[in-house]
DNA sequence: GCCGTTTTCGGCCCGACTGTTTTCAGTCG
């Protein structure tokens, strides 16, 4: 969250739309007040400053009537008409749409017909009664329901990136198999590597509909939640969701365009053809009635009058007017990336060896690999007292003179930045080091400005390089500790210390929004993958993916630089 | 409720699947 008042008035206006849509208000008119809350979502700069000053700027999707209330709400902490709304109508209520088949006409109908307020009378309503003829739900509706009741109280919940795409790739092998099939892609969220994925999104391309749709109901499944002609939706054993598409060769390219999404860069992109008298939806671009060839995304950019926009950045956070003002940034790329400069060893809490992580590197056609072990302090990760340290460096030096010419490698240290602020190791150590990283392990519970000031000392440090996973977050386990990340970018701009990207799926740490912050602020970014594993060597294209998302392009990164390069940031002057 | 500028009114993305509908509303992508 990038502003807390920002958040505060988008959150209001969201549900201020959700109560009308329960209202049955112009659908037009709620759009409206999604639209403004998520161009506020996207500001670079807290609301409230916007209108203290005496010529406010625009804010798009924010007219006279919505001005108003934000007003309102800077002056006295709340919107008088959302308290209306909530007279009206139960906020619990309305919220049950995100019950799968259950949206806001049913729901009006329950509370209008039986006054319903909350899950447990909608629950009593539906398993108690077969059917409701008098607001037209039948013995196949309830089922629906009763089923969309059930998945949401197990806790329907968004998945981990990391966790999702293997599954996703698994399931492209096994399309694959199905007869008929010429083109598998996996669009949607996990395309765009959004750090969380709602579902898995699947578009399969063939000629004959029929037997791949069937042979699609035939994978492992506990529910079949839809299936018609041309899309089938599979409800997975561990709860997520699949949607495949079908289309055939001629739509492919517009298909992918549309089920990459996102939602809100369609609305753009069909916004603009239809300025343009145009018509795109999933089958092609049309003119009139006439298609206009696309045989690539590409294609259906450029006749738009838009460059080609990587699937990373289909946000509509600015992409489009970017793109139209000749400044969509060149993102970084995995093949971009010369080495991993946070790496763990069975030193300390890492399952590899140090020459094991070498040729790991060396496999992965790394130009350089830092071994950044903990420090002592972190003792639940078995951390490095100075003398294990300097036997580590020993064993190092010795390695460095072994794979000479094949790799580079760089003598570090993960240092705990203490509760204090102080680092674990005093700088008469951290000289010795080739590459130095802090981070925060402790002290979470800390207050916002004591955390910024304890990353900020650690960036002053002559000898720190590189900040870890700045805000300490894992997704779906635990909160990031509060940090002023502006304050620490702009520190770290100046001090030439890097802020990272961890591609850990779980910490994704800088995200996407903070690392644009960092980028603009000035500040290196480095992509790590703060391996302990094999296998998580090869999480760096989370980070690469999340960086992309970020606007991040290989001059902002730091491990896209060569080797003499990195030598020279690393002095810090 | 917002927006544009051959518009200050009349548009606002467009389509698939399901159930109960006898022609479409609701929900979802
Ligand atoms: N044009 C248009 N496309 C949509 C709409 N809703 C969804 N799509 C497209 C873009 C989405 O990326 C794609 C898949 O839909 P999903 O609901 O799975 O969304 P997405 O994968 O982006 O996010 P998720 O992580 O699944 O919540 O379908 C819509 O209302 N209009
Ligand atoms: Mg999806
Ligand atoms: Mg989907
Ligand atoms: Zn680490």
């Amino acid at each position: 969250m990038k502003f807390q008042d920002n958040e505060k008035i988008a959150s209001i206006f969201e549900t201020i739309a959700d109560a009308l849509e329960f209202l049955n208000e112009n659908a037009f008119k709620i759009r409206a007040y999604r639209n403004a809350a998520e161009s506020i979502r996207n500001l670079n700069e807290s609301i409230t400053e916007i209108y203290s000053k005496p010529n406010p700027k625009k804010i798009e999707g924010v007219g006279k009537d919505l001005e108003q209330k934000i007003k309102e709400y800077i002056q006295t902490q709340k919107v008088a008409y959302l308290d209306e709304l909530l007279e009206k109508v139960p906020y619990t209520l309305f919220r049950l749409k995100d019950i799968r088949g259950l949206g806001p006409r049913t729901l009006y109908k329950m509370f209008e017909k039986y006054r319903v307020r909350t899950l447990e009378d909608i629950k009593k309503l539906v398993f108690e009664n077969d059917e409701l003829k008098d607001i037209s739900l039948l013995e196949k509706s309830i089922k629906k329901i009763r089923e969309g009741i059930q998945l949401y109280e197990e806790g329907q919940s968004r998945f981990p990136l990391g966790v999702a795409y293997p599954i996703a790739k698994d399931l492209v092998d096994r399309v694959y198999k199905i007869d008929n099939v010429k083109k598998v892609e996996i669009a949607g969220s996990v395309r765009r590597g959004k750090e969380t994925v709602g579902d898995l999104d699947i578009l399969i391309c063939t000629k004959d509909f029929n037997s791949v749709s069937k042979a699609l109901a035939n994978l492992e499944h506990k529910q079949i939640i839809a299936m018609g002609d041309t899309k089938v939706s599979l409800l997975l054993s561990n709860n997520m969701q699949v949607d495949f598409r079908l289309v055939n060769e001629d739509s492919f390219a517009s298909a992918l365009q549309y089920f990459s999404g996102s939602k809100e860069h369609n609305v753009r992109l069909r916004d603009i053809a239809i300025k343009k008298g145009f018509k795109l939806n999933e089958y092609g671009l049309f003119e009139k009635d006439k298609k206009i060839e696309t045989k690539t995304e590409e294609d259906i950019y450029n006749a738009l009058g838009l460059c080609y926009i990587k699937p990373t950045l289909r946000e509509n956070k600015g992409e489009i007017e970017a793109c139209l003002a000749n400044k969509l940034p060149n993102v970084v790329e995995l093949g971009d990336i010369k080495g991993d400069l946070h790496v763990h060893t069975n030193y300390s809490d890492g399952l590899m060896s140090l020459e094991e992580v070498i040729q790991e590197a060396i496999k992965r056609n790394y130009d350089y690999i830092a071994i950044t072990d903990h420090s002592v302090s972190s003792y639940v990760a078995n951390g490095l007292s100075v003398e294990r340290l300097y036997d580590q460096l020993n064993e190092i030096d010795k390695l460095k003179d072994k794979y000479k010419g094949k790799i580079h490698i760089l003598a570090g240290s993960e240092v705990d930045i203490k509760q204090n602020g102080e680092l674990d190791f005093n700088d008469n150590v951290l000289k010795d080091l080739d590459i130095v990283i802090a981070s925060i392990h402790q002290g979470f519970a800390n207050s916002k400005e004591i955390n910024t000031k304890r990353i900020i000392s650690a960036i002053e440090n002559p000898y720190v390089n590189i900040i870890a996973h700045p805000t300490g977050r894992l997704i779906g386990q635990r909160a990031p500790y509060e940090i002023d990340i502006q304050k620490i970018a702009e520190y770290a701009a100046k001090h030439k210390t890097a802020l990272e990207i961890n591609s850990f799926y779980l910490r994704l740490d800088l995200n996407d929004e903070h690392a644009r912050l960092a980028k603009n602020a000035g500040a290196k970014i480095c992509i790590n993958t703060d391996t302990h594993t094999k296998e998580n060597l090869d999480y760096m294209i989370y980070g690469v993916l999340t960086a992309q998302r970020g606007w991040i392009e290989k001059s902002d990164c730091l491990n896209t630089l060569n080797y003499s390069q990195l030598k020279q940031f690393l002095k810090k002057h």
